[in-house]
DNA sequence: TCAATAGTGTCTGTTAGACATTATGGA
DNA sequence: TCCATAATGTCTAACAGACACTATTGA
């Protein structure tokens, strides 16, 4: 009989600034993203954090459910049902071995469900971004205030104005300046930063209307 | 054997100016979300729309999955997994014979396994309420701009501003004022609008840090 | 007439984005 | 020295929220 159902993993990173997860190599021309058959006993977190770090060899930054996916398409399981979790790798972590970073856009040579998923996954992270961490995760724990405004702009997919960038974020009181500094080629060298959210009112006061249909 | 999964139903309207949700009540003191034994292969919003309809009597005004939920808190179908998905059903839909709207907050009865879902279910309408028509859909097709801000009101939980509201509403072109007008109690006639979004541009300008952790 | 709600015009403080300027390193 | 990048100050247009006011009904 086949089993029951499978929980599968979109690992995400940046790679050269674009959004990238973590596949098997299986053959010439066929990837598959990393998964397991559910087990029945354990919270979904739980299996979802375990197979993470397995995979990744360390503990994700981030994890979140992404869905479950119960169409006909095909899966390498055979599970009539699979259960998606998106974790995050911070940027510079090594694909382990057999397995490689690949595009989260454009064509992955997935299997069709798994293949939804990832399609699902770029949405997913623009939504929660605001809510949640997303951008401070896939980078290092130290890093520059000008590469987490590319992060931003790699998830939001739009240019934002530094100094405004920097002045917001500043209100925000979410990250803490080290005494590192950081100098890469030419130019100034820029100040580290690290993620140190302090729990001051952080109110949105304005309404949004950002849906068309 | 115990079937595979359920896919359970979580269908909100507003009852009495608050968040409603429709629960079978089963015996005296439990109460239980609709819900039936995963069909393996139908897609799952298509499975979802077909319990929903036959338990509204009439289409949901929106479809959208809520997660998988699969700890060993107990669910009646005594499966291991469940698929829940929520609807809306625009106010003033009655509730079917055996059933009744009961408040999303508060104690609900619901067996374990539900009152998580029912609990995540606040949260995720907040989310999508920004990106999303929630609430036009928990509105019957034609409201008044006071009708809407209420909705608005009792979904972010904060008072708004009339005129702010308005003038904002009025820049998303939305609505579409409609020739007909309703008079409620005293004070002056409301005009009735309905939901036409006008596909112009409505692109977020500017960058929000709404999280603490 | 009064009370209650709908709807609108004006003002003001806040802020996002534009622009310009200084700061500081490597080539 | 020139160039590239970091970091910051100032200006302005846009806008959210406050306030006040008019409009229109039922009691």
């Amino acid at each position: 009989m086949t089993p029951v159902s499978s929980l599968d993993i979109v690992a995400c990173t940046v790679e050269e600034r674009e959004l990238a997860m973590l596949a098997r190599t299986a053959g010439q021309r066929t990837r598959e993203l990393p998964w397991e058959v559910l087990d029945p006993l354990a919270p979904l977190e739980r299996s979802a954090l375990r197979i993470a770090r397995s995979v990744l060899g360390e503990a994700p930054a981030w994890v979140a459910q992404l869905g479950a996916y119960g169409d006909r398409a095909s899966h390498p399981s055979k599970c009539a049902l699979s259960v998606a979790f998106v974790v995050i790798a911070p940027a510079g972590t090594r694909a382990p071995a057999g397995m490689a970073w690949v595009p989260l856009a454009g064509d992955s040579k997935l299997p069709a469900r798994q293949r939804t998923m990832a399609a699902d996954v770029t949405a997913m992270l623009r939504v929660r971004m605001h809510t949640a961490p997303i951008a401070f995760r896939l980078l290092p724990a130290r890093f520059t205030l000008s590469e987490l405004q590319r992060m931003y702009e790699l998830l939001l997919e739009r240019p934002l104005h530094k100094a405004s960038f920097r002045r917001t974020l500043q209100a925000s009181a979410l990250v803490e300046a080290t005494e590192e500094w950081r100098s890469e080629g030419r130019g100034r060298p820029a100040q580290l930063y690290r993620y140190a959210p302090r729990s001051e009112a952080n109110a949105r006061r304005s309404l949004t209307f950002d849906f068309l249909g």
